[in-house]
DNA sequence: CATCTGACCTAGT
DNA sequence: AACTAGGCCAGAT
């Protein structure tokens, strides 16, 4: 404990995602972003790769990449254990990628759908 | 000890 | 509108 011993990376990044709502999923970017780091989306992979067996459980199944991939599926133990999940969550995947992404797409700093227009204008 | 990759994204050209 | 390059930190070889 040392004084100015902020909360490590990895913390804010398991605070953020166990903030994630089941039938929900966020995206590294916005997750690195909130935990401090709005280019540090690597690390945010990088840490939820060492939130197995954190307690408690950091539902990376909900983290997903930038256009909804299932990118760490392949860290996901069992077949198809992630599009699994985020199906038992509420969540519709198809070929390792999430349906509806925008709809579910959950935004702490909004609480809500409240989905921000600027990443995609058709 | 030095180098590269890694659950990626953002910005600039 | 698309592509390239850079960035971020740490672990692993």
């Amino acid at each position: 404990m040392a004084a100015g011993a902020q909360v490590g990376f990895a913390e804010t990044v398991f605070a953020v995602v166990r903030g994630i709502p089941a039938g929900r999923v966020a995206t590294y970017g916005d997750v690195a972003r909130w935990a401090g780091s709005p280019g540090a989306a690597r690390r945010v992979g990088w840490a939820l790769n060492r939130s197995g067996g954190v307690e408690p459980p950091v539902p990376a199944h909900r983290v997903v990449n930038r256009w909804g991939g299932l990118t760490g599926a392949v860290h996901f133990p069992g077949p198809g254990g992630m599009e699994a999940v985020l199906a038992a969550e509420g969540v519709e995947t198809e070929g390792g990628r999430v349906l509806h992404f925008a709809a579910v797409r959950f935004d702490p700093a909004s609480d809500i759908c409240t989905q921000r227009q600027g990443t995609k204008t058709t």
